[in-house]
DNA sequence: CCTTTCAGATACTGATCAGTATTCGGATAC
DNA sequence: GTATCCGAATACTGATCAGTATCTGAAAGG
């Protein structure tokens, strides 16, 4: 195990690096945005404060770039497969909520979840950071109707954009819900609110 | 209008803690709850921080007497109004929907919408705020149907506790997109979203 | 009036932290 | 093997801030 590896400069660098993107995950989420020290980030990935300042150019960057480190790590990659494959709205929907639940469940889910809310607020207040997470949250906008709106349901008539913000919200608020009392707000009703948005729809024109 | 008021010890210590009261929730959300420093809420208050620790026993208690101050206010008791008069469900869907967008699209609003999820995500990592906030939350819950679910929608067939739950993460995720990004998520959605979650349901049992 | 009281002002302390300047040591290049 | 380079460690600076200890002036009380 703690056999000195034996790296070139380019690829300690790089580890290096992911090892603070990790590192500052978890710091932020627990500290606060405001609250974490890039000191304390540094010696969470055993480093010192001049490895970060040799990696990134300040807190703001390194805060960004965990944003975009995470969204285009794994969990939003399998997110978006299940969204995209080409199945059935309507088992699409359930499996997607029960996958919601999981990770709302699983304890790494934390951490992102309470660092993309506190980087939201912190984005209300910082027009640079408000426009590039506003590109990271909203990816340029598909057309047509959402993945998840089986066709039929009342969600499925609203354009895709809206369609969008609203399951996003729902999202978002909910996981937020979901930390702060998950005896008052459960896990599993995402699926339910998920259901009434995509029940179909009862036509009368 | 500068003349000086002559008051009594008690009414000038009730006015001065208002003033402070007030300063805090705008600061706190202009700086965010970690980012605000105590002086400068006095200063904005007119007042020093001697004024704020006679008052308050620290930051911390400060926080939770605007969240309180602010929840039993004219604000919250006007939507509660709204809320329980006997008025017709769909109407009241309507109304309340209409009531929200023109709030949040007041500026008054944004602070305190910013200070809640702040407070949240601050709850989050501090047990004693959690209770405490989760009190103010999710007040003693009542029994039967939620007033916001017209009789025969598919939210009025779930319990209180979950069509309450369900609304406020729709109530404080769109509040956050529209803080955020009010041109992806413009607060006119929040009527389109209760829309779809109150229509009556597709009746078969 | 003159004394007491106390809300709030002022002054101070200790701690924390972002960012910078400098140094160090191992990898790289020759 | 020696010189160079550069990523990270170390040391330092200036600023901020929560909380405390002390002081002051005006209202309360006689």
């Amino acid at each position: 195990m703690a056999v000195a590896e034996r790296l070139t400069r380019q690829e300690r660098r790089e580890h290096n690096r992911l090892k603070l993107l990790e590192a500052a995950e978890k710091v932020f989420a627990e500290r606060g945005i405001q609250g974490a020290s890039i000191d304390e980030v540094a010696a969470e990935a055993g480093l010192t404060k001049g490895a970060v300042y040799s990696n990134f150019a300040g807190k703001e960057e390194l805060l960004l770039e965990v944003m975009r480190y995470r969204l285009h790590g794994e969990a939003q990659a399998q997110a978006d497969r299940l969204l995209h494959s080409g199945r059935d709205s309507g088992e699409l929907v359930e499996e997607f909520a029960r996958y919601w639940a999981e990770r709302a469940r699983a304890g790494d889910q934390e951490a992102f979840a309470q660092m993309t809310v506190e980087l939201m607020i912190h984005a209300t207040r910082n027009p640079a950071v408000r426009e590039q997470l506003v590109d990271l949250v909203f990816p340029p906008a598909s057309e047509g109707r959402h993945p998840l709106s089986p066709p039929g349901s009342a969600l499925a008539e609203l354009p895709y954009a809206q369609a969008d913000a609203i399951l996003k919200s729902l999202d978002i608020g909910m996981r937020l819900l979901v930390l702060l009392a998950p005896e008052r707000c459960p896990p599993e009703l995402f699926a339910t609110a998920l259901g009434l948005l995509t029940a179909p729809r009862s036509d009368h024109p």
